[in-house]
DNA sequence: ATCTGTGGCGCG
DNA sequence: AAAGCGCGCCACAGAT
């Protein structure tokens, strides 16, 4: 049914109330919900969808059922929740993403066509669904045609049609938790999105420029060092004046093979380890150009271009399932791979009379790895507080080590226990720590003695994954694996560090998510004054008014504690937070 | 001119 | 030998 005036809006929401379940779709102008218009919102249930003219009527008398607790199905329901809350000023609560739960159940497995509305329509109907008239909405003006009605009601009705297939599948594959939690999550992602994060433009601008001199000054040194392969190079007697500057492009590994060949070095590739072992100072150079280099094209003035120009902020996008191991990834652009440099971070700051809460969980992964084996030696340091890497240090090296005494044998120790606990081969583990393959040998060994629970519990893991075909978490995550082909070697090796690593890097992302869900719900309840701004694997950065600061971010650790708590229960979960200006730490 | 795959590198 | 996991972005190279 098509609903153009306030009183029949009205009317519908006392029906809308009486359904145990609701779906919801909305068509708007465009995708940025700051500049976009609302045309529609379709609501209903199986038996009766209404069709609302978002321009005509107001939607106020359906906010109470949007902002309750009944359960309200959508598809990719982030998209929604954002138009709602911008364009109606609505809180859509409780929501149930059918998109999230196809990615959840096939997480892994080939999806042919990926998770769009159509493409798991078809999958479970094998039908296809019109999608034309979606296209007509983009700047949409004047009456609806009876077409666009009719697809706007249909669409709305599919992902519940969709949802009644997917539940025996969550229930057969016992993904109820992880299904429920994803969609908690939604919408304290939304707000992420929607709160952005103010950046300041002129610092941030001041150490690209910066870079771009360095990167001239040490580019003109390296010319100079390939001076005599430059002049006898064809490219360069191309210039017609002979005192024309020559150069050649650094940032081609073509080229810059071919340079170093003329001084005697021949390379495969030129990565960073291959570089640093040259020991020549070309190589040196080469890697601070590089640094610099990427200062400029990844962190330069580009990123600038991300600040939305109605709110001044930027506004990522989040994918929730964007790694298969649940982590979530992020692009548009992508605030989880902002320099750890405080030169970098700081650039992001708290608004006027605001304050940033900076919190993450330490040492995450290793607690997950004792809870998950449940090795004796793991847990007891944890238990006590100690300092893991220290330890396994001291253990594997013979030396007294801690931060203040042979701190470089615990940088190795930290390198060597994430590694290690992944699946790192010796010959891995010799690259990382510069020894040779008998010595590394040995350490391997050393290390699976001292911590037998570990060896066994990872080695379990990676025969799960490749017999089961699938790894799964505390939580009930699954990732799926291709097991077609384990006779073959390297695949074997693949699925079984995956397998490995799976259920530590899931988890850490299942903790995560519930906290993140936890504060948007402790502050709307609390009715505090804060907002997430961003979230990084293990970390959540919080904006909040700084009068409250400190009540904040004992709020944001404790809730943080006990969504960690909740995964990992044999031992405490620590969690550690700076309140600054800016993103810290 | 625009697309796709690859190498390299930023983060956890 | 792609021999530690998970991402996204940039520039290049070779293709259309």
């Amino acid at each position: 049914m098509f609903i153009e005036r306030d009183e029949d809006a009205a009317r519908i929401a006392p029906e809308l109330e009486s359904m145990p379940i609701l779906c919801v779709d909305t068509e708007t102008t465009g995708l940025d919900p700051f500049t976009s218009e609302l045309l529609l919102l379709q609501v209903g249930d199986l038996k009766q969808q209404y069709v609302i003219d978002a321009r005509k009527c107001s939607l106020e008398p359906l906010r109470p059922v949007l902002e309750s607790q009944k359960p309200k199905v959508l598809h990719n329901a982030k998209f929604d929740y954002k138009m709602l809350k911008n364009l109606a000023g609505i809180r859509m609560e409780n929501v149930v993403d059918t998109m999230l739960i196809e990615q959840a159940i096939l997480n892994g497995k080939q999806a042919d066509g990926g998770y769009s509305l159509a493409a798991a329509y078809k999958r479970y109907f094998d039908t296809e669904i019109s999608k034309e008239e979606q296209s007509s909405f983009v700047n949409h003006t004047g009456d609806f045609s009876k077409e666009q009605i009719e697809y706007a009601r249909l669409d709305v009705l599919y992902p519940l049609e969709l949802l009644y297939k997917q539940m025996p599948r969550i229930r057969r594959e016992r993904l109820e938790h992880t299904v429920k939690l994803e969609c908690l999550a939604v919408p304290a992602i939304a707000d992420i999105e929607l709160n952005g994060v103010a950046i300041d433009r002129e610092r941030w601008l001041r150490i690209s420029q910066q870079a771009q001199e360095e990167a001239e000054r040490v580019r003109g040194d390296l010319d100079k060092e390939f001076e005599e392969y430059l002049s006898q190079n064809q490219q360069g007697q191309l210039f017609a004046d002979p005192k024309a500057v020559q150069t050649l492009n650094y940032d081609s590994d073509q080229q810059l093979k071919e340079a170093l060949e003329s001084l005697g070095i021949k390379v495969e590739n030129t990565d960073k380890w291959t570089l640093m072992r040259l020991e020549h100072p070309v190589s040196d150079m080469i890697l601070e150009y590089r640094q610099h280099q990427k200062v400029v094209s990844t962190y330069g003035e580009t990123f600038l271009e991300y600040i939305h120009p109605k709110t001044g902020r930027i506004h990522c996008d989040f994918r929730q399932m964007g790694a298969e191991s649940g982590r979530l990834s992020c692009t548009k652009p992508n605030l989880q791979n902002i320099p750890s440099d405080s030169e970098f971070r700081s650039c992001f700051i708290a608004g006027e009379a605001r304050k940033m809460i900076t919190a993450d969980y330490s040492g995450c992964e290793l607690r997950i790895l004792a809870e998950m084996s449940q090795d004796p030696e793991f847990l007891r340091a944890f238990k006590n507080n100690e300092d893991l890497h220290s330890l396994v240090a001291t253990m594997m090296f013979d030396k007294p080590v801690s931060k203040y005494e042979n701190p470089e044998l615990r940088q190795k120790a930290k390198a060597v226990n994430f590694g290690l606990a992944y699946g790192m081969s010796a010959r891995g583990l010799a690259n990382q720590i510069g020894c040779g393959d008998e010595e590394a040998e040995e350490l391997l060994n050393k290390y699976f003695n001292a911590f037998p629970a570990i060896k066994s519990f990872l080695e379990r893991s990676a025969a799960v994954a490749v017999s089961r075909g699938y790894s799964t978490t505390i939580g009930g995550r699954r990732r799926h694996f291709d097991v077609s082909n384990m006779e073959d070697r390297k695949k074997r090796g693949q699925v079984e560090r995956k397998g490995k690593n799976s259920p530590i890097q899931g988890a850490n992302a299942d903790m995560i998510k519930l906290a993140l869900y936890e504060l948007r719900r402790g502050f709307h309840e609390r009715q505090i004054d804060a907002q997430l701004v961003n979230t990084v694997h293990d970390e959540i950065v919080v904006e909040c008014a700084e009068e409250i600061v400190e009540e904040t971010q004992e709020m944001v650790e404790r809730i943080m504690r006990a969504a960690g708590g909740y995964y990992v229960k044999s031992i405490p979960v620590d969690v550690e937070s700076a309140v600054a200006d800016c993103w810290s730490k």
